[in-house]
Order: structure tokens, then C-alpha cells, then sequence
RNA sequence: GCCCGCCUGGCGGAAUGGUAGACGCAGCGGACUUAAAAUCCGCAGUCGCAAGGCGUGCCGGUUCGAGUCCGGCGGCGGGCACCA
């Protein structure tokens, strides 16, 4: 029996595409076609590709083939995202230079990804790590520089005194260095940064223009913007202290002022350290608070706690009434001003503090249906609308809106606040005190500040002799490489050693992309001509950071000139993760996870270790990690399988949103298609290759039914993403041809012939995105000899006559209970489905007797008989 | 704590407000085979001999008709920088 050899023919349809160059177009195309760019998260070169690549990168790759199939131009290209922390790790544990780990690496995964039957233009590839790239990110540095888009601001950072190094939150671990295990300190650093809240409303305001977004997306960087309107007001102090004579606070419910029972300021404010000079108490609760973790899980059970530093300040509006003033560790410095006035009845967290510390609590905003006198609030904030109470000249307003806009109004004219809008989003800090990085192409001179490295010496090169046997950033350790002269002075000077945010590298690389070999930072008329990506692919992870640096970088560079268009992707797609079982013997601290090669599940349901025989517990299933072991290799899969079977599976197994979940069943269960649909395909193709019969039979007509519903049901289906759909319309319509096979064909055998060689090449073209290898090893079986591909062919049509079902089955209800089907021709007269639902036996004998009130009649889809009595 | 998403057979899932469970996986029965694999045929939500009930997390509503729309509740998952 013949078998679909991928072994011999996915290589050999790989290098048929790329001799022919079907992927490849222009950096500014003359052909004339419409565009579309589809792209796909660049990788990390971790080593080795994984499941979660593979998902991705098929997902992508369906895309690209269908567009192209549909007469686009498709770019579609591939890069590395080449910089960061696990090439310095690699350094530093086994003693390999970064950049040679990285570029072996990247060899490795190009080959695995080149497996994969990818329809991707490798002529566009690069690398971040290249000088050839950084050095234009260098330049596009400086030009936001120029343009005021870059600031240099003091920040607090977690600071590793042993490893010398800035700590993500993520990395503290109860207060210490997941590395060193030191006691992190918050220390203050100077850091370049990029001012993004320069763009933060039009950042949020656009947000509505991105259709083709997921809206979970959209609502994720909305909230992350965090635009909120409310008033700053300014609190006098009974007693000024150090000079200072009054707090700024910013709140959204000024409308609640009269609800104020305390004012917190958080542990870095000026006010906090002026406490903490004074009072060694005060310092040892800033000291506590600085020693804090600000990750969630920290944070999550962190109780609330303050400290009374034994300042006054005056209410704004209640002659004489003065209220404490406490510093409390979870008033945010960053957030606001750093100061916050406590209402306890309308904020829970404010009622959870003031309980803890015995503070009044005085309700002002009354729920409709509450009686004045009685309202109190217990230990439930309410954080409703109401009528304004206990006042003053806000009593009786509607609360919060009109009310914040009265007491915006007094604050305003009595000059004490203002309203305004404040945000949620911070500046992006982009110093990285790493060597692995891009160099920030800046020097510091005594005398004349920052300078600006020419752009003659860009690319500003990493130097590669550099050494990881000491703590802290090997580009600060070198012995030259910093020294430089001033480019402007002369005199001796330091090159900036922090390099950039990773992030940096990849909020510009897709407009990159379109002329990868330019002299400039990007060929303008290329990123005219592609701008945006049409079609952006990858994990939910990136929902905010990624995509919403990508989205400042985009209006940096149209700015700068580099850029004509401010949104990068047009549309958007965020896929699930693989996921997998996971196997562990023994318990507790014995118990070891063993990889899914390790495992044998028997007949009996049991599963075992295939070595020792030992049982095996079979977790639940997990995103695939190497702690827990349940990985599954693609390249052993491609292997074992081939890249279509792969493919296939991963689109096959559920809507691509969501988290999917690797079994070898699942596996097995798309290579049986592979070989089954190559066998009927290869039965069609032995078939005669007549012409076009004049008239067709039961079975050819029902067949051709088949295909071309298939081509618009297909087509649907990869329109919606809805890929896998679109493989159960493929399998209907295999099991379609093996209907037809089996057909006794008669006098009809040349219809039956044509129709089955009609579906077996209208089916390669329908797989063709999801499996491209077996569909052109079909297609060439079906017609020897051409040299036709089916890459370079267009989507097929569909015959709507012929895709037109003969008989309609119309649902028959009787009270909105189904009690019987009939089958009609389709578009039968509403009279004629009636009379034959009347003609059913069972619903007749349900209609007998009774008043029919209302028919109710849906053409080819159902009849419902409303009866009464 | 806040925000977001999800919940349909043994499993993954399908279903413009119109026959719930397409298609696949796993399963069961049969054919072929010395045997196995592969392949092919058939069965299959659930209760019931059947007629007929009951079924899309739970409760209620809108509708001739609800998996789908609305209100409430529960569970699971994800995000987060306590956002005042």
C-alpha cells in the first residue's frame, strides 16, 4: 500500500518552494498585489524550538499560505530576539561567551524551524544581537533623544549588593536575591527612560480603533494606562516642619472629604523621611517598609500598617478640625503624589486601616432607601452612589458626580486643589546594568553632560573580550572600553555602561522587517509600503508590555520621521498554551518527574515507568515546564511523524485561543489522517482522467456536494481563526471521497471518476495551508507531469449551485418541542412544509383536538405549531 | 482585594436565537489476518423494553423557541504595579 513518505518529501517540497522563491518578496513591491504582513512574537534563542513555537508558528504560517493563495503579497519573515539574561547566565555557569551561545543557538533553531515547512522569506532574517540591527536602534536612540521623547530620572530599584545587579520583583524571594541570596536593598538609581505618558491618552484613545484586537487585550491596556479623573488637594500643616508647610494629595473621590478621618503618605515621602529623621521609630517602620517585597504574592497578604507620625494637617473646609497624618505602607510613591486623605465609609481599605488603628469613621455618602440618622458603616466600606450627608455645602448632592464637581469648583476657587486627570502608567525605564544588551550610545563629560556618541562611530559595538568571573556588569569592569574622549569637549570622558531593556529590541524589529538590509534605520518607502502588520501573532503574556511599548515605539518613530503610521498591528491574535500530563514517582520530597518518553501507559489504564516498571502518577495537566518534565520535543515529533502531522495535530485539537493540550493520542490520531487522506487522494489519482462528463449520478453529485461545500465552509473557517473547524470540514469531506470509493459507480463510473479526482485536488488545495507538503505531494500525484505547485496556486472557488443542498431536513415543533422532521427541497413554499408538518402521524396526533394559535415559520429551518386547549 | 475570561458526552470541541453534541480522540462490537499492527464496517449523551422523559455549572427572566440574550449565584482559570 502506498504511504505519504514525509521523510523524502517535506525536504524535498522545501526546497522546491525556496528554489522557486514563492516566499520571497520585495522591500518595495511593483507587482501591484495588495499587501499583507503577517508576523509572528520573533523567538528568544533558547536552544531548542517548543511545542509552544510550533503552535505559533503554524498558526502564523496558515495565515500567510491562505492570504497568499488569496492574491496577496505576503511578507512573512523570521528573526531572533536575540539579547538577554540567559546567554550572561550561560556565561557565567558554563564559561561560554554570549554571544557564541547565542549565534549556536540560533543555528540550531533555525534548522528546527526550517522543519517545520514554514512559508517564510528567510532573506529577511536578522538577528538583534547584530551590530548590523543594534546600531540602527543606537541611532533611533538618539533621535528620540533629539526629539525630546527620552528622559534621564532618578528611580527606585531592587538592588542586589552582591550580584551588583538591578532585581525584578520577580526575582526577590522573601526579601532576598534569588542569585546571591543577599538582602535586597531599594536603592535610587539615575536611568534613562522613554516618556510614554506623553502618549498615554492617545495611547488609550486609540485603543478603540484597534478592531481586529482581541477585546480582553484592549481592556487589559486600558486598565493598565489607568486614566482616572480626580483633584489634587493641598492639606496645610498645623505645625510646618523642615520648611515644608503643607501635603499634596491626590484622590478620585473628592467628593468624600468630609469623610476624612487621617492622611497617609507613603514610606519615600518627603514628608515619611522627615518623620524618620526625627523619630528612630518612624525610620525603623520606613526602614521595614523599604525591606518589603513589592511583588503581588508579597503584597497579597501584606498587612496593612502605619505609623502616626504625630504631624496635624487642617480640613480644607471645617474650621479648626485637624486630622493625623501617617505613614502607610501601602500608599504608593509612584502613584499620585505619594499622599493619599483617608475616608473610611467609602474605601475599604482606608475602613481596614482605621479599624486596625481606632480612627473615626464618618459615613457622607447615603445609599438610596437609607435612613440619615441610622446609616453607619460597619466593617463594609460603601463605595456606591448616594446622596452627600454631614457636608456642609455638599449636603444633598448626588454622589460622586455632581458632588466632585462642586467641591472641584470650591477647592479651585479658594485655590487650594484643582481637578485633573492622572495615570496609572509610568515612564519606561530602559537601562539595564548588563552587558548582553545594546549599548546606550551616550557618554558623560564632566564639563558638557550627556553627549550623544556621533553617528559615525554607530554602530557602537560591544566589546568581546570581557570577562563574567566578577560581580556586577562586565561592560562596567572593562578596562577600556568606557574610556573614551568627549566628542565634544575632548577632554577625558565614560561611556555609558547600562545597555538596553530587551523590550527595545522588539518594539521596532517588525518595521525592521520590511527592508532588513537598510543603510538607514528602516527604508521609508518599505515600511510606506508594508506598515502596518496585518496579522500579529502570539502569547497572551505580551497582552500589555510588548504591545504597548511596541505601540510608543511606533509613535516615537512617526515622530522622528521614520515611521508614517503610529499602530504597528492592525490585527491581533493571541494564542493558548500547550499544555501536557505530567508523570512523577514516589511522594514528597522522594518524588521525581520523569518525561513523557519515560512513561509507558498500559492497556490496563495503568501507567508505569518503562524502565523499572514502578507506577506512575499522572498529573494534571500544566503548561509544558522543564521543572515539572512534561515536555515534548518538536523535533522528535517531526521525527517520528513529520511536520504536516504536527501541524495538523496542533491545529486540530481546539480553538486556538485557548490552551491546548498535547497527547500522544491526539498525535497518532492526525498521522492516521495524513496516510489516510494521501491513500484516498492516491486512489483518485489511479482513477481515469476523463472530460468533463455531461451529466452526473446520485453518488458523483453528492460527492461534488461535498467538495464545494467544503471550499466555503473551509474558507469560513480560516476567515474566523476558527482553524480547528476548518480541519473538521476537511475530515467531512475525506470521509466524503471514501463514501465515493466505495460507491458502486454503474453507468455513472467517468462522473464518479471525475468527481473524486475533483474533490481529492480541491482537498490539497483546502489542507494546503495547514499541511503543505502532503498537499502538494497529492496535487503533483494527481496531475504528473506539471509543473504546477500548489503554493503558486490560487484559492479555489466554490459552485454555489452545486454546493446547494437537494433536500432541506426542516425541524418540526409543537409547542417548541421537536416532535418530527421533514425533508423538503430547499425554498419550498411556506404552505407546502406545512402541510406536509401537518401530514406527520406524530404531530398530527399531537395537533388533534387542539387550537392551533400561531404558526411559526422559519424558511428551511423549522415550523412550530403553537396550540392551545 | 481589583480586573478579565471560561463552564456543553469519558475527553477536545461544534452549533447566524431555530433538529444540542458536527468533526476528532478514547471506547465497545464485528470483518480481514496464523497472530498483531494497519485497514474497513457498525454502535455510542442519559433514564427507559417502548412511547416518552431528562439534559449545555446553578436559580430566575425575556421569547412561539435559549448553549446562545438579560439579572443573580457558584466553580475554575488568567492578569495585576494595594492605583486612592
Amino acid at each position: 500500500m502506498p504511504r505519504f513518505d514525509f521523510i523524502r518529501a517535506e525536504p524535498r517540497w522545501q526546497a522546491e518552494w525556496d528554489a522557486r522563491g514563492c516566499f520571497r518578496v520585495a522591500d518595495v513591491p511593483t507587482d501591484g498585489k495588495p499587501k499583507y504582513y503577517v508576523l509572528e512574537m520573533f523567538p528568544y534563542p533558547s536552544g531548542k524550538i517548543h511545542m509552544g513555537h510550533v503552535r505559533n508558528y503554524t498558526l502564523g504560517d496558515v495565515v500567510a499560505r491562505y492570504k497568499r493563495a488569496r492574491g496577496f503579497a505576503v511578507m512573512h519573515p523570521m528573526g531572533w530576539d536575540a539579547f538577554g539574561l540567559p546567554a550572561e547566565n550561560a556565561a557565567r555557569e558554563r564559561n561560554i561567551h554570549p554571544a557564541k551561545w547565542t549565534w549556536e543557538n540560533i543555528a540550531n533553531m533555525r534548522g528546527e524551524l526550517q522543519r517545520m515547512g514554514l512559508s517564510l522569506d528567510w532573506t529577511r532574517e536578522f538577528a538583534t544581537c547584530d551590530p548590523a540591527y543594534y546600531g540602527h536602534q543606537q541611532k533611533l536612540f538618539l533621535d528620540f533623544l533629539a526629539a525630546g521623547l527620552v528622559a534621564r530620572r532618578e528611580s527606585w530599584v531592587n538592588w542586589d549588593p552582591v550580584d551588583g545587579t538591578v532585581l525584578a520583583n520577580e526575582q526577590v524571594i522573601d526579601g532576598r536575591g534569588w542569585r546571591s541570596g543577599a538582602l535586597v536593598e531599594k536603592k535610587l538609581l539615575s536611568q534613562w527612560v522613554f516618556k510614554i505618558t506623553d502618549y498615554a491618552q492617545d495611547l488609550l484613545a486609540a485603543l478603540d480603533g484597534l478592531e481586529r484586537w482581541p477585546e480582553r487585550v484592549r481592556l487589559m491596556q486600558a486598565n493598565w494606562i489607568g486614566r482616572s479623573e480626580g483633584a489634587r488637594v493641598r492639606f496645610a500643616l498645623e505645625t510646618p516642619v523642615d520648611g515644608v508647610a503643607e501635603v499634596e494629595v491626590y484622590t478620585t473621590r473628592p467628593d468624600t472629604l468630609y469623610g476624612m478621618s487621617f492622611l497617609a503618605v507613603a514610606p519615600e515621602h518627603p514628608l515619611a523621611e522627615a518623620a524618620g529623621a526625627r523619630h528612630a521609630a518612624a525610620a525603623e517602620f520606613i526602614a521595614e517598609c523599604r525591606r518589603m517585597g513589592t511583588s503581588e504574592a508579597v503584597i497579597e497578604t501584606m498587612e496593612k500598617r502605619g505609623f502616626d507620625t504625630g504631624l496635624r494637617v487642617k480640613h480644607p473646609f471645617i474650621e479648626g478640625a485637624t486630622f493625623p497624618v501617617w505613614i502607610a505602607n501601602f500608599v504608593l510613591m509612584e502613584y499620585g503624589t505619594g499622599a493619599i486623605f483617608g475616608c473610611p465609609a467609602h474605601d475599604q481599605r482606608d475602613l481596614d486601616f482605621a479599624r486596625k488603628y481606632d480612627l473615626s469613621v464618618l459615613p457622607v455618602v447615603l445609599p438610596a432607601g437609607e435612613d440619615a440618622a441610622a446609616f453607619a458603616v460597619d466593617n463594609k466600606a460603601f463605595d456606591g452612589t448616594g446622596v452627600i450627608i454631614n457636608s456642609g455645602f455638599l449636603d444633598g448632592l448626588q454622589a460622586p458626580d455632581a458632588a466632585k464637581r462642586t467641591v472641584i469648583a470650591e477647592l479651585e476657587s479658594r485655590g487650594i486643589g484643582e481637578g485633573v486627570v492622572n495615570w496609572r502608567l509610568r515612564d519606561w525605564g530602559v537601562s539595564r546594568q548588563r552587558y548582553w544588551g545594546c549599548p546606550i550610545p551616550v557618554i558623560h563629560c564632566d564639563d558638557c553632560g550627556v553627549v550623544a556618541v556621533p553617528d559615525s562611530e554607530l554602530p557602537l559595538k560591544l566589546p568581546e573580550d570581557v570577562t563574567f568571573d566578577r560581580p556586577g556588569n562586565p561592560l562596567d569592569h572593562h578596562p577600556t572600553w568606557k574610556h573614551v574622549n568627549c566628542p565634544s569637549c575632548g577632554k577625558a570622558a565614560q561611556r555609558e555602561t547600562d545597555t538596553f531593556d530587551t523590550f527595545v529590541d522588539s518594539s521596532w524589529y517588525f518595521a525592521r522587517f520590511c527592508s532588513p538590509g537598510s543603510a538607514n534605520v528602516v527604508d521609508r518607502a518599505a515600511v510606506d509600503h508594508w506598515m502596518p502588520v496585518d496579522q500579529y501573532i502570539g502569547g497572551i503574556e505580551h497582552a500589555i508590555l510588548h504591545l504597548l511599548y511596541s505601540r510608543f515605539v511606533s509613535r516615537a518613530m512617526q515622530k522622528t520621521g521614520h515611521l508614517g503610521t503610529d499602530e504597528p498591528f492592525a490585527g491581533l491574535f493571541t494564542q493558548g498554551m500547550v499544555t501536557h500530563e505530567s508523570y512523577r514517582v514516589g511522594t514528597g520530597g522522594n518524588g521525581t518527574w520523569l518525561y513523557p518518553e519515560e512513561i509507558e501507559k498500559r492497556a490496563d489504564g495503568t501507567t508505569v515507568r518503562r524502565d523499572t516498571g514502578e507506577a506512575v502518577t499522572v498529573g494534571r495537566v500544566e503548561a509544558m515546564s522543564k521543572s515539572k518534565r512534561n515536555t515534548v520535543d518538536p523535533g522528535s515529533i517531526i521525527s517520528r511523524f513529520g511536520a504536516d502531522t504536527a501541524r495538523w495535530f496542533i491545529l486540530s485539537d481546539n480553538p486556538p485561543e485557548r490552551d491546548m493540550e498535547w497527547t500522544e493520542a491526539g498525535a497518532l490520531g492526525a498521522y492516521r489522517f495524513t496516510q489516510r487522506l494521501f491513500r484516498l487522494a492516491e486512489n483518485a489519482a489511479l482513477a481515469a482522467d476523463g472530460a468533463l462528463p455531461e451529466t452526473f449520478g446520485t453518488a458523483a453529485r453528492s460527492l461534488r456536494r461535498a467538495t464545494h461545500r467544503s471550499i466555503q465552509t473551509v474558507t469560513e473557517a480560516l476567515e474566523g481563526f476558527n482553524f480547528n473547524v476548518a480541519v473538521a470540514r476537511v475530515y467531512e469531506l475525506s470521509n466524503a471521497i471514501g463514501e465515493a470509493e466505495k460507491a458502486s459507480a454503474g453507468a455513472d463510473a467517468a462522473g464518479l471518476d471525475w468527481a473524486r479526482r475533483e474533490a481529492v485536488g480541491v482537498a490539497a488545495q483546502l489542507i494546503s495551508p495547514m499541511m503543505p507538503h502532503l498537499a502538494e505531494e497529492i496535487y503533483s500525484r494527481l496531475h504528473p507531469g506539471s509543473s504546477t505547485i500548489v503554493a503558486e496556486l490560487a484559492w479555489p472557488e466554490a459552485d454555489a449551485s452545486l454546493a446547494a443542498a437537494e433536500l432541506v431536513t426542516i425541524a418540526v415543533q409543537v409547542l417548541g418541542k421537536l416532535r418530527a422532521t421533514v425533508s423538503l427541497p430547499p425554498g419550498s413554499a411556506e404552505a407546502d412544509v406545512i402541510a406536509a408538518a401537518e401530514a406527520d402521524p406524530n404531530v398530527a396526533r399531537l395537533l388533534e383536538g387542539k387550537r392551533i394559535v400561531k404558526r411559526v415559520y422559519v424558511p428551511n429551518r423549522i415550523v412550530n405549531f403553537v396550540i392551545a386547549g
